[in-house]
DNA sequence: GAACGGATCTGCT
DNA sequence: GCAGATCCGTTCG
């Protein structure tokens, strides 16, 4: 039996679920084929009252599964190109996630490839828009959960010591610059942006 | 019903 | 370092 998380492990804090999600692997299987990777750059979205979290302008359609609490699978599109996937955090009503920013490719680098049109490994899944064209990862998947998903999981890896893990601020924002919520493994290869 | 702007990526300079 | 692609969800009238 594969090890897995429990459900209070995505109901915690979302600051410090941001930084225990980093060593965990994000797996997808589409049509028997298995993507994953090694979570290595996340960022922290703190519910309502953080103006950069999409749930800043409360409860909506497109926002709906941010508040169902810990564990579900929020997958937005954005730019007109991109997906980007969060890890709901914290109790059902919440509205707070964790979006992943970057894996490191471990299973399935050729699919990835293919996916990407790319060969280098290092530019398969440094973004949160890559990660998900790499590993399939669309709209459909929005609310999904983590445990109970055929198609998308998230399960453990290894522990990443806190000296390891790098604090700054998020990207791509307009609002609540200065909070230092994004967090990303100090020497891994394969992050967005250093 | 229309206007606006965005948790990005790519390619060019 | 910067502009363009590209289109959905939100907001406002």
């Amino acid at each position: 039996m594969r090890k897995r998380l429990s459900a209070a492990f995505f109901q915690q804090q979302t600051l410090l679920l941001a930084k225990r999600l980093l060593g965990c692997t994000l797996e997808t299987k589409i049509g028997g084929t298995r993507t994953a990777g090694t979570i290595v750059e996340v960022e922290a979205y703190c519910g309502p009252k953080d103006p950069a979290s999409h749930s800043f302008r409360g409860r909506t359609k497109r926002t709906e599964v941010m508040f169902w609490g810990g564990g579900y699978c929020y997958v937005y599109f954005i730019y007109g190109n991109h997906f980007c996937v969060n890890v709901v955090s914290e109790g059902t009503g919440k509205g707070s996630a964790v979006l992943i920013r970057a894996i490191e490719p471990s299973q399935g680098v050729r699919t990835m490839r293919r996916r990407r049109r790319t060969t280098r490994l290092e530019d398969l899944t440094n973004g949160p828009g890559k990660l998900c064209q790499a590993l399939g990862i669309t709209d459909k998947m929005c609310g999904e959960h983590f445990l109970k998903s055929r198609r998308i999981h998230i399960r453990p890896g290894h522990v990443v010591a806190p000296r390891h893990i790098v604090a700054t601020r998020r990207i791509g924002i307009s609002k609540a610059k200065s909070k230092l919520w994004r967090f990303y493994v100090r020497d891994s290869r394969y992050v967005s942006k250093r």
